[in-house]
DNA sequence: GTTGACTTTGAACGCGTGTTCAGCGTCATT
DNA sequence: AATGACGCTGAACACGCGTTCAAAGTCAAC
């Protein structure tokens, strides 16, 4: 992805992977400057050495997992080959359903910086950012299947297409990080895809 | 926790008033028991004699706004008189977005309960009970549309299909709340209604 | 007027935080 | 050997936090 500062400092990296630990285990909640120090131990000092503050940490922080994520939506995705184009959208939003739940710290963490970001707005930029690539990444086959059925979406494009796929992702993370017992994002997924799918000749996405 | 039943010590409510006011304005992360006493004209101390810790009040606040705040989904609503059932869900859904939206700061506060429920035992619990409450009032829209057509959601539940509506109104007030230049909750709701209601007869929920 | 239980105060304490900084290696260059 | 830039240390500082508590205030009952 982007990489921007040209010399990867080694330590710089090395610290950021020990912060990541840190956030993955305790949430930013529970990174300090002194438990990143204590991951990877050095002494707190060093860590305002590299970064001139912790916010300039839990930025970087965020940047890099930002770079090195791949945000499920960002994989590239093949156009379709025989399937409607429906069908194309709903398999890339089951794709990223399964792909979030599957790491539920990373998203919790997400999260964190989400709220953070609703006071600070670097953060807020920067997963502003990031979700706008997000939901980018559904429009070849929300425009796919606008032109399929010119008519039925008049007045509305891709990109509302593309958000309502990120809402119903978004909302089932939500749902799922709170109340897994309750809620099965699985079987929301099935839900959907019968909703969108007429007159359903079964349900696909029933698997465990 | 603390007595909550006996007699409403007027004392009481008027600090959890004044908690929500700071909560309101500077968000939990900006609530700390002088805050809260100064915005209540008040000592310190106070806090501490009527709330047992700041956990405590933490909770009863939270406890206090789910008690005092309508959360749409617990308004009865009327069964269909003609429209299809498609249609009475989505306007429910539609109905409680549009509340959600005009109501951004008691959103976002939510969303801090949300986040701290996830290392606190006791909030998680009272948020999972109100986020189940809300998916329940979609039930008797839900349950008519599988009625309406049993063989499209075999294997499926009006409980899955209130989760959908919840995830996809959760989805869209987190995008709306990060990035709402990019993001138009009544465009994704239009979009979601013809995406629904089968050969499109044209959009409902344009207006802005 | 005195008592005594309930409210309220606000200074103080302990703790954890982000941050600073004087000093200590280390080591390529001179 | 001397230099000096760089990486690194960890004790120390100031600050804000939740919490405590002795003291003062309030007021109905006696």
């Amino acid at each position: 992805m982007a990489r921007r500062s040209a010399p990867e400092s080694s330590r710089r990296d090395e610290l950021l992977r020990a912060a990541y630990a840190v956030a993955a285990r305790d949430r930013l909640g529970g990174l300090t400057i002194r438990t990143v120090a204590a991951e990877a131990g050095v002494s707190p000092g060093l860590l305002l050495y590299h970064f001139e503050s912790k916010d300039g940490l839990l930025v970087d922080l965020l940047d890099w997992m930002l770079a090195h994520t791949i945000v499920a939506g960002e994989m590239h995705r093949q156009p379709p080959v025989d399937v409607p184009a429906e069908r194309w959208l709903l398999t890339l939003v089951e794709r990223d359903l399964r792909h979030l739940l599957a790491q539920r710290e990373r998203v919790e963490l997400f999260y964190d910086y989400w709220v953070l970001g609703t006071r600070h707005p670097v953060v807020r930029r920067l997963i502003r950012r990031a979700l706008h690539r997000y939901r980018e990444s559904f429009r070849p086959a929300a425009l796919a299947i606008i032109a399929t059925a010119p008519g039925r979406f008049a007045h509305l494009s891709a990109d509302d297409l593309a958000g309502v796929c990120a809402a119903f992702i978004e909302g089932c993370a939500t749902q799922t990080i709170l109340d897994p017992d309750r809620f099965d994002a699985v079987r929301a997924m099935a839900t959907l895809d019968a909703l969108v799918l007429d007159a359903g000749r079964g349900v696909r996405f029933t698997r465990t």
